[in-house]
DNA sequence: CTGGTAGTTGAAGTCAACTTGAAGTCAAAT
DNA sequence: ATTTGACTTCAAGTTGACTTCAACTACCAG
């Protein structure tokens, strides 16, 4: 054990759940950052284990890693969030889960009414149809969220 | 226009609004069949278009591929699917849209339970925590739906 | 018959988010 | 001092679902 508190990219990925490999690819792309030994080996700060909770919790909502790194940008920098940095972030994130619920609700709704009704017509059934699934701003459409979504394929 | 009613990739495509690549690539998998001309151009049957705004239901439903085909399979091969073929399928999907539902509900209220408190911790957080979302069956556990899930990546 | 649009193939490219592998170096315990 | 295990880099591979490309052929209106 190292008398200092810094962490290596072995410990950092068996206290976070995160492959080494996975962990070292979020500091290549800047989504974590590390110190150096004198014979160049990662050292983390316990502060980055947070990070990656804050990187998983993120995922699990269906944020991308772009949308990671904008959302850590929008952190401080070293120091940990305020209160009112993590609100503003949790508010986003209710919005987004609260977006996909209801699409998914939508889609659910929709096939119960198509239960035996064998109505997988392009033009009426809101299981399948593209247009409305496409036209996220229409009145009530059942538009599914991003990374959820399966329209036009063009 | 031609005189019979087989519908070319372009018009297939353009009906269902799929790409005419999406079309071509769905046929080589086997999900669509098609007849060809003498010329060696496909030629599809107009029911193509309902299996198409079925795959797209699936799809939408988060099915992949392999199992759009499983469940293509066990539908008739070339009969219109009967009431009961059509509601099993639905109830399936059904429970599959209630489970990523209630997956996304957990999310969300662990979401709220942490707005404020900072608490993005390993070991407590509902919305990070990969164990909880890795334990799928766990009484009351907070997990997502494979295709949702973000746990453990190794 | 000719021109233009629409179709054909197979291979290769794309995307995100990693993982894997090879070849080598570092750290720490004995 | 040696060994073992953990670490390093960079390139290439993986997966699913397509898309794009190039070179070529078919169809059909006029």
């Amino acid at each position: 054990m190292l008398s200092t508190d810094l962490l290596t990219v072995g410990e950092i990925a068996r206290r976070s759940g995160f492959a080494e490999s996975a962990v070292r690819y979020y500091e290549g792309l800047g989504l974590l950052s590390a110190t150096r030994t004198s014979g160049g080996q990662r050292r983390f700060e316990r502060s980055t284990l947070r990070r990656l909770a804050f990187i998983r919790a993120a995922r699990n909502i269906g944020l991308s890693l772009d949308e990671v790194a904008a959302a850590l940008e929008s952190l401080p920098a070293q120091r940990t969030p305020t209160r009112s940095d993590w609100t503003k972030l949790s508010g986003d994130w209710r919005n987004r889960l609260d977006d996909q619920i209801k699409a998914l609700e939508a889609l659910r709704d929709g096939l119960a009414s198509c239960i035996g009704c064998g109505c997988l017509s392009l033009d009426r059934c809101a299981i399948s149809n593209p247009a409305d699934l496409a036209r996220a701003d229409g009145p009530g459409a059942a538009y599914l969220p991003s990374g959820l979504r399966r329209a036009e394929s063009r």
